[in-house]
DNA sequence: TGTACATCAGTGAACGCGCGTTCACTGATGTAC
DNA sequence: TGTACATCAGTGAACGCGCGTTCACTGATGTAC
């Protein structure tokens, strides 16, 4: 069956969507690609017509996920305390229990880097985002500070997730706030 | 064949530690029990007569990562600086290439975390671990301060791990040292 | 405007493969007589 | 001390399953005449 012009686009990222859920959700290895094409009510062997392999929808699902963050990113930076908005949103009870339409690092990274697959692109994602946090630091702040605090979000997320105890999870995300919170405020009247 | 009284307990401790190696360094899943029991000259069915499951192997793997991480640690908080050492040790280089015999909680949290395995066990590694800190930051300090740090700790080594640029993965460890260190100094001189 | 044809997104069976798990079996050793 | 037997850690073939990938095919639509 032949569609209209734009519709195999339409497919085309109506799967990386899918994927960039399903992979941030369940873990890359874990997520195949038969019940993937499924959920969309396609076939599996479509897929190739797509996308060469599995790897590459790994690529283009996380420059997916990445710019949806972006794009998520640019409004909290457009407020008036943007570092204070980007870290409640980032140790926020909604970013807990859904990393499928969150932050790739720390649901991703690990099996990226892990294996030899280290892509380009995961440099990349990490870099978008340090470049954001730096530009909202201000003048005069160096960029370790950014790599310190995206190390302690991305921390915080990965072992709040990961402990089974709810309030255990919900109290690194308050204290892991708190601190960060604080160390800005300080940097900024320093910085003063 | 049978063996001499305390060869089923030396078998038993091996695929223990071979599982332990691998989980870290491959991931859980990615880790077949076929290809665990061939390192070790043995044949993959003999593993029922040690574990009920796969599942069952991943919790005695991970306390086992976390008792051997136990003891190092022991050494370190026994030293003149028992949170500089700590802080030294879990960002340095070996830690950074040797995920198959450093801390669990970067490589195998998100596996556990993210599908329903949820072990209590996960939860009693980061106990442990934050007791050790805890301890070591000395009375008056809150154990917020130790919840921050393990954060810290454990999302620069998984950024670390996760870029491809060598260089980048160095300078996140050495600005998180050297953040973590100030904190730590000038947190003593408050306490004093 | 009506018909013949080419296109190609999507179909669905099939491929080899490795997975976790089961099970009837082996055979060297410890124990009983 | 010598023989018969019971034990049981480990063997290796087999199970069903889902994986990523391939491929000959379909059939609705856009295009050419």
């Amino acid at each position: 069956m032949r569609y209209s012009s734009n519709h195999k686009a339409q497919t085309h990222q109506r799967i990386i969507k899918e994927a960039s859920v399903r992979f941030r959700r369940d873990g890359i290895g874990a997520t195949g690609l038969q019940p993937l094409m499924k959920a969309l009510d396609l076939t599996h062997g479509g897929f190739y017509a797509h996308f060469r392999s599995k790897g590459e929808l790994v690529e283009k699902a996380l420059q997916a996920a990445a710019a949806e963050l972006d794009a998520h990113c640019e409004t909290l930076f457009s407020q008036e305390r943007p570092l204070e908005a980007f870290i409640d949103s980032y140790l926020s009870a909604w970013h807990l229990n859904s990393p499928a339409e969150g932050c790739p690092l720390p649901t991703m990274s690990s099996e990226l880097g892990l294996r030899g697959q280290h892509s380009p692109t995961t440099d990349a994602v990490l870099d978008a985002r340090l470049k954001q946090i730096e530009t909202a630091l201000g003048e005069g702040q160096s960029d370790a500070q950014s790599l310190v605090m995206m190390s302690t979000l991305v921390g915080a997320l990965v072992l709040a997730r990961s402990v089974e105890d709810k309030a255990l999870a919900m109290r690194i995300m308050e204290v892991v706030r708190d601190s960060l919170k604080t160390q800005v405020s300080e940097d900024q009247k320093a910085g003063q």
